[in-house]
DNA sequence: ACAAAAGTGTTGGAGGTACACCCATGT
DNA sequence: ACATGGGTGTACCTCCAACACTTTTGT
């Protein structure tokens, strides 16, 4: 079915739930080292309606761009960076996510990624403007008002987030390509909130075969030099839907 | 964005995966009773592309209409019945979904359902047409062709039930309001595959508090008669998405 | 009495948590 | 030497699979 111009009709816009990691405090480098937090960026609306509130970042779907594209598109333009992780999440489609009076209806489809806070364009602190004045980084334990339903949005994303956590081998894209054991293990400890036994998160990540050593150590350190990891690809990280046909290259089990 | 008239566009369709449970052999009553199996109704397409192929049920979304109560539409059309369980799917939006020439490329919004078999207009078993006769059940061990890419979302229809039925609690949706724990049991050995055990399996459940007893037993067995369940409403079923918000009216434990 | 399925008891192994302990390095 | 986090060993506990066993009905 096509739709009439000037006749009120069905959008399909598509937006992403950016997840990042960083430190609570980036401001102190010296501060009591807290765990870090998950921070999401958001865009200012620069039109009705919800103008002036944050949004997720997002926009219609391209005539010639397939559903995943188009997520990893409006990421890179919001945050400059690739997706270590993206996903779709959901299709949200009820009639009533916009305002009386919108022209057209929205359906929704939303993905959420994991990117490293690391390479990420050092955006300042809370809440302040990157060099694109329209886009912030929030933390998700105090965020704006959002547009729409975004808030409900994103809610479920964490969810989603917390539970793949736990049963799947997503928290690596947080990081850079080589990590220590105790570095993935402030991953979980900051996604899950809670504070996990480094002993037995060993056994269980060394037991997944999720990660592989380097061989290589860290130096400088002011104690025993951790190994270093890299991730394992010859296991895929989680069921990406029914696309993404599990890679599987031949590997030692 | 409004599309215009004539020139190509993004069409919104939502389409749904039935399953239902049927003995393998209804046409011989007094067959040696192998294990029920999974059926789905499919819809024969009457126009190009693939026409003359069998395709999922489903249809354009219409202007006032929830992605659910599409859904719920479509599954009412083709089985006259009301689903026992619904949760979206997944959207496919692969540029590659639709042949070429096609006018409008299409996003697909894909739900799956369960339903009561009893219940159901009983139609003639392997692929013979009910009253309707561009509707038939098919066997999941034996599916024709499929229009579009719609075999690859019949497989992840599947993996999505078989897996929610081990963490989850709505194999009763293939059943009455009262049930046995042999048939409920049924029902799981049918959906995984495999048998289970059936003192195992009681405990389980039991102690999930997924089903309440009424009281009541069955009689005209030849044996010890089986004490009747219902399922308990006050735990949910399972998570449906960013939506319904788990219902939970007051209960022990 | 017997068959058949309902329902109960008991055991052993797998996996996860808690925690004591040793190891390697810079200061 | 000692402080610090890396890394190992081990006891315990809980949950789950297997399977022997008892119970209750109709014939």
């Amino acid at each position: 079915m096509t739709l009439h111009d000037d006749s009120p009709g069905i959008a399909l816009a598509v937006s992403t739930v950016i997840f990042a990691l960083r430190p609570d405090r980036p401001e102190v480098p010296s501060a009591p080292a807290s765990l870090p937090s998950l921070w999401l960026p958001l865009v200012r609306r620069i039109r009705p309606p919800y103008e002036g509130q944050w949004a997720l970042p997002g926009g219609p779907l391209q005539l010639d761009e397939d559903l995943e594209a188009s997520a990893a598109r409006t990421l890179a333009a919001t945050t400059a960076l690739a997706p270590n992780y993206l996903e779709q999440l959901y299709a949200f489609g009820t009639l009533d996510r916009s305002p009386d009076g919108a022209k057209d209806r929205v359906v929704s489809i939303v993905y959420w990624a994991l990117v490293n806070a690391d390479q990420a364009s050092q955006a300042t602190p809370a809440s302040v403007e990157t060099p694109d004045a329209n886009v912030a980084w929030f933390s998700v334990d105090d965020l704006p008002d959002l547009a729409f339903d975004h808030d409900v949005i994103v809610e479920y994303a964490l969810w989603r987030l917390r539970n793949k956590v736990e049963y799947s081998r997503i928290a690596h894209a947080f990081l850079g390509d080589t990590f220590t054991l105790a570095e993935l293990r402030e991953v979980h400890e900051a996604v899950l909130g809670r504070s996990l036994d480094p002993a037995n998160f060993r056994r269980q990540i060394e037991s997944s075969n999720a990660v592989v050593p380097t061989g290589k150590r860290v130096t400088g350190t002011s104690y025993r030099p951790p190994k270093l990891y890299r991730y394992n690809n010859a296991v895929d990280p989680a069921d990406r839907g029914p696309l993404a046909p599990a890679v599987r290259p031949a590997s030692a089990s």
